[in-house]
DNA sequence: AGCGAAATAT
DNA sequence: AATATTTCGC
């Protein structure tokens, strides 16, 4: 008597977070008071459900995961009880316990601003996400308490004190502002079976410092993972279910197609954008793989480049500068303002900000030929000196036909 | 697969 | 109204 195996204590630790939940199960039957270390268990995993629930439109799965521990946990606990009085079958899953107790604090659908308080409470003592805003974007009025949390950025020699890039806070429509999360998967078809899936719930839990490159704010799911780029689609995402997952369970109930969450553009990401495009030899001859894969954004897809060259285009093209009448509207005043942080990110584009090639070809490659198309210089040039303003294209209403 | 433009959504 | 996402045709 007194030894006690180290198995045993480690179960009882509230820090014990095992691989998955066959792990815990084994461990468990190893225990001595197999009930206690169940409920102990048991209740961290419902009051990891409680707070992800605020979550719940953004990780479906995850609550499906936990559900599903927790349901299944429970059955084992029953067995276990039952087990010492009498041999009954358990057919009974009480499945629908834990979602009761949850109703009955209106957890509607509905709730958005309900959810966001919640998120707001736990994220300020769980720092799982950190979105500080710094930049000049942010104009929130509500003082966040959840800043801290050093910068995972590590880039190159990007060595501003801010944060990454993503200055954005969802003050309008932006419901959904949390951090990265799922960047596992990858082509994980060889993972076990059945509660393997569970492992992957607590392996979302300790996954937060994998960044490598440079770390976004990832609205959704997606796949892109760390060192390496960060290639293939992914756009769709969350709605598509996991192999990890139960048959019966995914079916049950989450699982709606959620439109991705807005990525936004800092004006730091937008700086590298823009720096990518210059060095693909400006915005028309550079294509949204070739920029994604010169900015190393970690997170960032084709698809959302794409879609920022094209409002790039967009508002730099129109009104053909060099044409001859309204020449230069923009030049003069409208781009204002160098900003702030061109200062310092200045630092980091021209000396160490990219690890390919310090040099820039300027657009130069256009020396005069090819007047076709009728433009200038490259709109690149105008617009790259500045922050993010593109805006302020009055174009006269005079003529301008195509 | 990827790009560009247009349609949508927020 | 601006900007991001999704869709569609090539």
């Amino acid at each position: 008597m007194g030894s006690v195996l180290p198995e045993l204590s480690l179960d009882l630790r509230p820090s014990f977070v095992p691989k998955t939940i066959t792990d815990f199960l084994r461990h468990l039957s190893s225990a001595t008071d197999r009930l206690a270390t169940l409920h102990d268990f048991l209740s961290r995993l419902e009051d990891e459900l409680r707070k992800i629930h605020a979550f719940k439109r953004e990780l479906p799965l995850s609550m499906l995961l936990l559900n599903d521990a927790i349901s299944l946990l429970k059955t084992e606990s029953q067995k276990c009880r039952l087990r010492d009085s009498s041999p009954v079958l358990e057919e009974f899953i009480p499945l629908k316990k834990e979602r009761d107790r949850n109703e009955g604090n209106n957890y509607n659908d509905n709730d958005m601003d309900n959810e966001c308080r919640d998120k707001k409470n736990w994220l300020s003592s769980v720092q799982l996400w950190n979105n500080s805003t710094t930049n000049n974007y942010a104009s929130d009025r509500k003082h966040q308490q959840l800043h801290t949390l050093e910068n995972k950025k590590i880039e190159e020699g990007q060595s501003v004190g801010e944060d990454p890039f993503q200055s954005c806070s969802n003050r309008n429509g932006g419901r959904r502002a949390f951090m990265p999360f799922s960047r596992y998967s990858s082509s994980s078809s060889s993972v076990p079976v059945a509660t393997a899936g569970l492992a992957a719930a607590t392996k979302e839990e300790k996954e937060e410092s994998v960044m490598n490159r440079l770390s976004l704010q990832t609205p959704s799911v997606k796949e892109g993972c760390g060192s390496r780029g960060s290639r293939s689609s992914s756009s769709r995402a969350v709605s598509s279910s996991p192999p990890t997952v139960h048959p019966s369970l995914r079916a049950s109930s989450l699982q709606q197609t959620a439109r991705k969450q807005r990525r936004c553009w800092s004006p730091e990401l937008h700086r590298r954008f823009v720096n990518a495009l210059q060095k693909l030899g400006g915005s028309q001859a550079a294509t949204p793989k070739q920029i994604r894969e010169l900015m190393q954004v970690d997170g960032l897809t084709n698809d959302e480049v794409k879609s920022h060259l094209q409002k790039y285009r967009l508002h730099t093209r129109r009104v053909p500068a060099g044409s001859g009448n309204q020449p230069v509207v923009v030049l003069g005043g409208l781009w204002m303002s160098q900003d702030q942080y061109n200062d310092s990110s200045k630092v980091s584009s021209s000396g160490s900000g990219s690890p390919q090639s310090p040099l820039h070809l300027t657009t130069g490659s256009r020396g005069g030929t090819s007047p076709t198309e009728g433009d200038s210089m490259e709109d690149d040039e105008d617009a790259r000196s500045e922050s993010y303003s593109w805006k302020s294209h009055m174009q006269k209403p005079g003529k301008v036909d195509v």
